[in-house]
Order: C-alpha cells, then sequence, then structure tokens
DNA sequence: GCGCCCAGTCGAACCGATTCGGGAAACGGT
DNA sequence: ACCGTTTCCCGAATCGGTTCGACTGGGCGC
C-alpha cells in the first residue's frame, strides 16, 4: 500500500496525496477530507525510507554508547535516557550504536549516508580516530566528552580536573594528608580516555597546592575490580585515610571492601565521587560528590546537535560544566593518630 | 558522492558497480580493482535510504522502552544492553523508541513502513493497544512480558506469579507468617501491567497454601516511594516480618526504610527481590532474590524476532522462564516473640 | 468584456540504490 | 567453421515518496 494507492482511490493524482499530507501546497477541503477518509480506512503511512532518500535526512540521530561489553554506569545511563527524551521532544528518533574501537561494523554502518543526521559520541578518547571519520563523512556530530584538540569539535564535557581538584581540596580541609585517587581502568587510562587523564591532572595539582601525597590508582570499572583494588590499596597503604574517584562502577566494591576492612564511612574512611545527584543520594552513606547534571548534558548535547545539523558551517561550540562538590554523609575529618 | 559517480570514474554502469560490491553476479578482477580503487580514493558509502527503499527492509528493529520520564531498573538496562549487543551480533542496528501510552509520535513512527524490520516490546500490559497496532501494521515483533491473550503474540517472559510463590514458600519456611508484597505503582497495576497481576496471584496462592496472612501493596517505582511504603508498612503493620518484592526501583527506598526503623535485615526483618545477579549481589546485604537472567533473555527475545522476521507465517512461540530464588543474606529466620 | 491572479490539480522528473533481461565477446567442443 | 556456453557488462525498470513547472477555471478589478 503507497501513496499511489491512496492517489488511485481518492480519484486524485499522487502529488495531490502527497500535498494533502504535507500541507506545502493548498489543497481544497473536500479533496483533502476525500484523501483522509481512505488513508484513514487503509490506515496508510507513508514509507519512511523513500522520503528519506528524496528528503536527503532521517530525522534520526545516531547515539554512540560504550560497547556492549561494559555494563553502563549510571550517569551514563542518564546520558541515554535524557538525549533519547531529547531526541523525543524534538520528534527525532535515535539509532543505538554500541561501539568503541576503530573496526566496529555498527559504527561504520552509521557513517553511511542516509542512515542518520547526525551523531552524539560517548566515552571520546584524547586521541579518537572516530572523530576524523565523521568528520571525512561530512556528518554533523557532538561529543559528550572531547579529543586533546578541544577546537576541533563541538562538545560538552565534565571538568574532571576541577572536579576532582575541589574534592581533593575538601578532603584536605578535613585534614586528610594522604588521599587516592581511585581511575577509570588501566586500559581506558592507557588508551588516552580523557577523563582519566584529566582527573588525574586535577589530582597531581590539587596535591601539590595543598603540599599533601597521593596514591594515583587505576581501577577496573565493575564492582569486583572495586573490591580488589580497595583491598589493595589498604594493604599497601594503610595510611591513606580518603579517596576521591571517577570510577562510579567501581563504588559499591570499594564501598565492599572497606566494610570488610572492618572501616566504617566516613569515621575511618573519607570517600568522594562524581556521580548523578539520584545515585549519590542512594548510596550508603549518601556521596559526597560532585553532582553531575547528566540529564542537562544529555540535552544540551541534543541542543547542540540539533543546531549543528541546521548550521553545520556554525563555529563549534564547546561547554565545560564543574559541577560543585555537594557534601553529603561518606566524608568526615581525618582520623588523628593511628587509629587503624 | 553516488553510485553513479563511483561508476562514471571507473567507466563501467552504475549496475556494475553494485555487482562488485554485492557480489551477485560476476564481476572481472581487473573491474572489480578499479571499481574498489574509486570507493577507496573517494571513501565512498552507499546510501542506506536507497538501499532500503529497494530492498524493503532496513537492517533495523525498533525497541520499545519505557517512556524517559520514569528510570530503567537494573533489570530493564540489562534487557536493553542484551538487545542491542545481540542485534550488533546479527549486524542489525536498533531504534528506539520511548513511549508507553498510546499516542507517542515515536512509536507512531515505528509502525511507518520502511523504518524497522521488527520491534521488541517492553513494559507490556495485560491489554496493551500497541500489540494490536502493530499487528495491523503487520510488522513482526517480540514481546518481553505478554498481554493476557498469551497466543496472541510471541514473547519471552518471567513467570512472575511462579516466582514470588517460591519466595513466599522460602520465607514461610523460615518461619513467617506475616508477608507482605511490594508490588509495582498503583497507576501500573490498574492499567493492567502484567507482572503486577501475576506477582499479586502468585501471592495469594502462596498464601493460602502455607495458610498465613499477607499484605498486598503497591509502591512507586523510585526510592522515595519504598522508603515511604515501608515506612508505612512498619507503621499499620507492625506484624509483619518479611517483604516480598518485584519493585527494583524500589529497594533502595525500601532498605533505608527498614534501617531507619531501627530493624536489620535479616536479623529483623527479611526480604525477597526479583533482579538480576550482579544487582542482587551488590545489594546491602546481598539480597536473596529470583535472579532474573536479563541478558538470555534479551538475547533470546532477539532471536525470536530474527525468526519471526525471517519467517512471519511461523507459529508464535512463547517462553516462560521461572528462576529459582537464590539464598543471599538478606533472609532469615522469623523472630519469636514481640521482638520488635 | 478583457486581462490578471490565485487556488487547485496533474504529470513528470528525481532521490540512489538493486535487479532483470539481454547483448557482446571469449572460449571450447566437434 | 560453426554453434552453444560462459563470462562480463550495460540499459532500463523499479522501490515510494517529494517537488517543480504547467494547466485550468473562477473571481475580481477596471
Amino acid at each position: 500500500m503507497n501513496i499511489g494507492e491512496i492517489a488511485s482511490r481518492a480519484g486524485v493524482s499522487r502529488s495531490t496525496v502527497s500535498y494533502a499530507l504535507s500541507g506545502k501546497r493548498s489543497v481544497s477541503d473536500a479533496t483533502r477530507k476525500r484523501i483522509q477518509d481512505v488513508i484513514d480506512e487503509l490506515d496508510y503511512r507513508p514509507n519512511a525510507a523513500a522520503r528519506a532518500l528524496k528528503e536527503g535526512r532521517t530525522r534520526t540521530i545516531g547515539l554512540v554508547i560504550p560497547p556492549a561489553s561494559t555494563r553502563l554506569t549510571h550517569m551514563q545511563l542518564d546520558f541515554v535516557a535524557s538525549v533519547v527524551e531529547a531526541a523525543a521532544r524534538a520528534d527525532l528518533d535515535v539509532l543505538l550504536s554500541p561501539s568503541g574501537g576503530d573496526h566496529d561494523r555498527s559504527f561504520e554502518r552509521l557513517l553511511s549516508g542516509g542512515r542518520v543526521d547526525g551523531v552524539i559520541l560517548m566515552e571520546i578518547r584524547l586521541e579518537d580516530s572516530r572523530v576524523r571519520r565523521l568528520q571525512n563523512a561530512k556528518l554533523p556530530f557532538v561529543g559528550i566528552g572531547h579529543t586533546a584538540r578541544a577546537e576541533e569539535m563541538c562538545w560538552i564535557d565534565v571538568d574532571y580536573a576541577a572536579v576532582i581538584n575541589q574534592c581533593v581540596h575538601h578532603l584536605a580541609d578535613l585534614g586528610h594528608t594522604r588521599i587516592a585517587l581511585v581511575n577509570r581502568s588501566v586500559e581506558l587510562v592507557a588508551a588516552g580516555y580523557g577523563p582519566g587523564h584529566r582527573a588525574r591532572d586535577g589530582f597531581t595539582a590539587a596535591l601539590a597546592q595543598r603540599g599533601i601525597q597521593g596514591i594515583d590508582l587505576e581501577c577496573g570499572d565493575d564492582a569486583a575490580a572495586g573490591l580488589e583494588c580497595v583491598t589493595r590499596l589498604l594493604r599497601e597503604h594503610p595510611e591513606v585515610t580518603a579517596a576521591a574517584t571517577i570510577n562510579e562502577a567501581a563504588l559499591p566494591g570499594i564501598q565492599r571492601g572497606l566494610e570488610e576492612a572492618g572501616l566504617s564511612v566516613p569515621r575511618d574512611f573519607s570517600l568522594t565521587g562524581v556521580v548523578g545527584r539520584t545515585w549519590a543520594e542512594e548510596f550508603r552513606p549518601p556521596l559526597t560528590a560532585a553532582d553531575v547534571p547528566a540529564q542537562d548534558i544529555g540535552t544540551q548535547a541534543m541542543d547542540l546537535l540539533i543546531e549543528r545539523i541546521a548550521n553545520p558551517a556554525a563555529p563549534r561550540r564547546n561547554i565545560l560544566l564543574a559541577p560543585p562538590v555537594s557534601l553529603r554523609a561518606s566524608t568526615g575529618p581525618a582520623r588523628t593518630g593511628s587509629a587503624r
């Protein structure tokens, strides 16, 4: 059932049906009604592929998420949800592409013409071949995160350096002098994952500013790794009394590791994170954390993309967010003396 | 840049380029190489819309998720992730449609021709207009969950009745004689949400079998509602010593409510859930729960859909899973006497 | 009464691929 | 030398929409 079928049943030409539907030229009320009746009767819907082919756009955007093997964190999930919601508000559809590496067929398909009008890219590395490939394909895109050359693309990102810097200062204010940074996985950091590097920069800068010492740790992106990481930390560096982390997935494991070591948070050990507000509040105890406005980020990324699709030649805007640290129950004064 | 451009640069016809790419007819090695060189040089990719139009399929499936306003539970997220992963393995793309109600434009778009080859539907209600609309549109689909008439569609589902039944028997075995069921939200249950109704059925059946009494509660789908719900439960029914729930989103609130009431799990109060294994193990204390194999469900749903797309006339298969209850640390013997 | 404009409609071209029928050349067998 | 195959390639039709140019008739101003 196509537009020709509707046209012949309504006794008009195909173009008239098209104009009746789009309203781009006037059609008499009588004709419009006749056409609408036929459409309702047959439950006709225009073919999206044909329309996309002719119009040269699909009203669909691609969302590149971390590969399926890694579980999404709450924050990433909030990104995805808010992008999807923002897209729905703009009457756009979202095509999901789980791809991190260079050779993902799913990403490859995204690049082909007539598939999506634009792309939102997550989990960007400092050097990321996907950026160049999107540029080559002349596909408008926006990053949640950015590469080493900030000006080469349009993005919105969390200022991990500033955020971790604040966390360390907060812990130092509480009297902690030996602080650990629990980073993302060693593979990810080695691959040049931006937040990992920037968090480390903010960490070492803050340590220097306060004249204190820190331990810099990578940790796998799941609870088991968090448990193993914190256990090792407590064994090898018993002097450490606080940790700052950007690794949300490891937090439940860190929590359990402290518990198993007989340490109470925040009495014996202080912990800060970089997570969404809801999750920080559900954490036991509620987590002192930089509350990342994940919803806003997704929405704004979508806005940037829509703007970029409408006008690809416009200057590339960047948005850097440094959410303040919200004090909750997971940080407290450093224990004096050798309580442990 | 289209196939004609490639053809003229390589000095062949458009059809030859097409055959060189698809391999559906033989092309001489020399010609193929010439064409490939041009393609590599220009970084040509066939237009997906044109291909979809001609071939009559898109190699894309639609995934209907709960509307964006509701946060996905871990289990739902696992469904989504595993569907996406299974799709990627089959070289299919996934189009996300956040829609629950009857008038979602996003769902409406999914029904139009040339958009997706099939659909996976989540959060199905006992009477769900989307099922009929998909049938009318002659779009192959598979439900994760099912309607009141099991035979009208192809689905895979968790047997909530059996699972809750088992949970109640487990609690009764431990000596609990006053047990609560924490269901999903009152709106969802009123709207005929299947798992809500089936859980209640399994609950009342088990109570009758054991000759004990229960409290049947609806609870909103978030932590705040869980907190409020359990607080009310403890106030109005202080004799209750255990709860079974299918409401994953409420669990953190339930946990906090018990804590605030000074009750320790499982010493003073036992709790069972229906959640994914990973999350059950991360819960504090680890949750006695029916471990829903969410990954498998997503994968199998995808398999069912692929089968259904290949052969729409095949009989509609149904899969009902009743994962056994894994005993963890959140359930224990009922306290005797009036400990509270 | 004449010319003009506008609303309403149609026919045809076009978007960029796939695919079928057929033709030319090469090749092998007798 | 002739005929039948096979190999390789081309041209044209097709998928289902959108859109441009053109045509028709009615209303209006002068």
